[in-house]
DNA sequence: TTTGAAATACGAAATAAATCGTATAAAAAT
DNA sequence: ATTTTTATACGATTTATTTCGTATTTCAAA
């Protein structure tokens, strides 16, 4: 299955869709509105267009259509992140992985346990 | 100074300026045509934007437009890369990283690279 | 039962990105 | 000098994305 891009619009509808599970249109977008200034009809559009797609599954059952992610968290990132790897750093992982801890973005923590990855990684 | 975000397009043409220095559109149009199909005044027509963008520089005293990068490579990396932590990866750019090492796409040498480059990091 | 609130469907407008055709000017080749 | 090649400029079209207004339906409250 080759795995379709989401747009920035549907890649924040597949957070919350990965974060909450079974979400209606209106519990989506009562979170987007946190964050964003959307109207209603849009956030229910993208959605339906996702389903189009085939990025969400779709209950119609009810009146309310209850919506659920049919792409996985994992995979979509993993999908994104290579084609940046390819696209911004020339295909090397190592120097995306080198911008990605450089900038102070990750704790100690977070470094140690990178760290004990590695070291399961080269076994 | 407010990073603009390269399309997919203008990326490509910043990959090829960083990496072969002052190029005219001719130049860079023949490297985009070993990897895509596309006319040459599309090439020239997204270069002029990009200038208009401020993302290139561009000296017009001759009659062949000569192109630089106004854009730095690793602060477009950096742009690009955070924007992907927070987008894709809920802040986390120690999730970020194992998915980029995971699935092979490092060698051992980048990983033992990586690792004295976390050392450094702890220190 | 009537009214109002809440849902989906649908279409169209607004915006952005990529594409290319044609016109025109300058340089090079004949 | 004339013709051909090679540039840029400009505008128009196409495609994708985001946005929202309006119509219609369904359910719930009064």
């Amino acid at each position: 299955m080759a795995q379709i891009k989401p747009t920035e619009s549907e890649l924040e509808i597949l957070q919350i869709l990965w974060e909450k599970g079974e979400s209606s249109v209106r519990d989506v977008h009562e979170i987007l509105l946190k964050t964003k200034d959307v109207g209603y009809t849009t956030t229910l559009k993208i959605m339906q267009i996702m389903h189009e797609k085939g990025l969400v599954n779709r209950d119609s059952s009810a009146r309310t259509h209850i919506y659920t992610a049919n792409v996985g968290r994992e995979s979509t990132q993993q999908h994104l992140l290579d084609k940046m790897i390819t696209q911004v750093f020339n295909g090397s992982a190592a120097r995306l992985v080198m911008h990605a801890l450089g900038n102070n973005k990750a704790s100690a923590e977070e470094i140690a346990e990178i760290k004990k990855y590695l070291d399961n990684l080269e076994k």
